[in-house]
DNA sequence: AACTATTTATAAGA
DNA sequence: TTCTTATAAATAGTT
């Protein structure tokens, strides 16, 4: 959805993947923001870039945070108990 | 990006919430998957839909799913222990 | 950091 | 509900 057609494969250009890279975070948050609000789902995402510097978006409604519910599927499954 | 352009709030309309939800949610993942290849990028996503289901995404291929550093988050925070 | 030609995602409709 | 398609949105290459 560019100029050109691209592969998804590895940015071998460094520069051009820094670029790459900031864009589509930035895309990937606001389509991760657009479903959590639109279809009321509770969504986390973590992003390492190759640097190792960590990007994250939660959704966070009205008092409950992503970890709630986090802690609420493993009870429910009955993965973990004594959660603090 | 579709017939109309659609305002950023919650869907009312209980089916087209759902169908809003499978639809955005692949193309959410398909995202994530090009932002990871492209970009050397780790990347984990959790997404909970309003009736609970868990959907999640990981980058990584060598065998070790989000949820499982989501275990070991929690263990080594004391979080919880006994996870199963 | 902006721009814009194109590709891609998707809202309605079939 | 799965497929289609008109249109909005994302973004690759350019400036």
């Amino acid at each position: 959805m560019g100029r050109r057609r691209v592969s998804i494969s590895r940015i071998e250009n460094r520069t051009t993947r820094q670029v790459t890279f900031a864009k589509r975070r930035v895309g990937l948050f606001k389509k991760t923001h657009e479903l959590s609000v639109l279809c009321d789902a509770q969504i986390g995402i973590m992003v390492f870039s190759s640097s190792g510097k960590l990007y994250e978006y939660c959704s966070d409604t009205s008092g409950y945070s992503f970890k709630s519910y986090i802690f609420n599927y493993l009870k429910v499954n009955n993965i973990a108990d004594n959660l603090s």
